[in-house]
DNA sequence: GCGGCTCTTTGCGCGGGAGCAAACGCTCAG
DNA sequence: CTGAGCGTTTGCTCCCGCGCAAAGAGCCGC
């Protein structure tokens, strides 16, 4: 292929952990890389021959779509982050759209020689259970916060896990680095654009936060923290952990 | 220890599928065996050292509770499936309280024997991996639904997984074999009891389901399906307005 | 620059379903 | 048999958040 990736690009990444370094050559070897402009899907839901990607460069989201065109985000992925892995294990057909909101570059294995990897470097199928495990166990997390709380309360908990895994630092607050419309927030905690670009319009007037079109900036994260935590609104304080 | 459990349980567990008799034999004398009085809880949320369950007899409810005390049921186990296991992959302290609804028997493996077992039977491994996986996907269907869906709907469809699960055929309709309170249905369907209620009202004075305390029988089950599937009313369905 | 498109905002009305409270009824203990 | 306790039913009220609709605001290509 004519990009051969860095094997550099493997380290941090989780499924990978603890593989020597000839491991991790032989790992580089069997990839392939591909570009994918803005807005083309990676795989769509249903597609047969799942295999595993890992995303070099830019956006992509993973929505899962119900048979009434119902939507959900499951995922949001950043580079260096693994996606479509689940479906290898499951039956080999993705469960999911991969979509990308950016122009990315992707490697990704075929499901066959996954295997064979798997096989040779037993730790990446461990490596796999840990993962898996903990996905499902943030699923189940949510899966009970749209079950008991509030709307309001499940938008500051979705913006304060965007924070956590897209958050750079700005002045005076923290920029989530990802292109987010008001469906998506929509489509990731289970409620409508409208009530969405409502919330955020009255966070906007109260200074926590602050939001243009597929942006928001978080100017008092430990306002948005007491939301989503259900704390007494103080005015100026540092919630313990 | 007085308890010695025939190999035979183990049959039919996806995770020891495909072990020959005498790994079988090996994963059994591994195994302690307990009894867990009805009410009683197996293991809480939190608890340490995380080990591997399979229900010999009787009921098990798996609940995850959040900090507010509001909680939702996860899964309901019956003889012969697994439970507890996720825990061993993702840090070894259970996400879940598990509580015997029913007086039950269990088997059990510690973190470390079952980290073990799966070290001398690699099989294991990746069985657990399709489980998990398959959890997962289950998991995020249930997310979609209660993020995109009405109530009735969910209720329809948490009784048709019922039914799946442990649904028994008695004289005209299906019995769900498992103690089963409005209040445990509106913790899977993300409601409360008062609405579970009143829907099963609904659907009793149309014939659809007959039920008592503790107790649901489906009369139509094809009735219910087409609630779940938002399919037209078939044939029979008694006409709205 | 102009027009069109997509994303966003906001007003308005209504209804699904939560919350509260009270009564009913099955089960079981004594 | 009697009483206590829990699960269930049902009425009533209220309001959160959806649905609809229309206008506003960046961003694009031409």
């Amino acid at each position: 292929m004519a990009l051969t990736p860095d094997p550099a690009v493997l380290h941090g990444m989780p499924l990978f952990a603890g593989l020597d370094g000839e491991a991790l050559a032989d790992v580089v070897r069997q990839a392939g890389t591909r570009r994918v402009p803005k807005g083309t899907q990676v795989f769509a839901q249903g597609d047969e021959g799942a295999g595993g990607h890992a995303l070099i460069d830019g956006r992509v989201k993973i929505v899962q779509a119900g048979a009434d065109g119902q939507q959900v985000v499951m995922r949001l992925i950043g580079p260096g982050e693994m996606f479509g892995t689940l479906a290898m294990f499951t039956g080999g057909t993705y469960p999911a759209d991969a979509v990308a909101v950016s122009d990315c570059v992707e490697i990704h294995w075929s499901a066959a020689t996954m295997t064979a990897l798997m096989e040779r470097h037993p730790r990446i199928a461990l490596n796999a259970l840990a993962i898996v495990g903990q996905r499902l166990q943030e699923v189940q997390n949510r899966l009970r916060e749209v079950s008991t709380q509030r709307v309001e309360r499940r938008i500051a908990h979705a913006l304060v896990r965007l924070v956590r895994q897209a958050g750079r630092r700005v002045e005076d607050g923290v920029e989530i680095d990802f292109p987010l419309s008001r469906q998506d927030v929509a489509e990731m905690t289970g409620t409508t654009l409208h009530t969405v670009s409502r919330t955020l319009s009255a966070w906007e007037s109260q200074g926590i936060v602050e939001s243009s079109r597929q942006h928001v900036v978080i100017r008092k994260p430990h306002a948005l923290i007491a939301i989503a935590e259900d704390l007494p609104p103080t005015t100026e304080a540092t919630p313990k952990d």
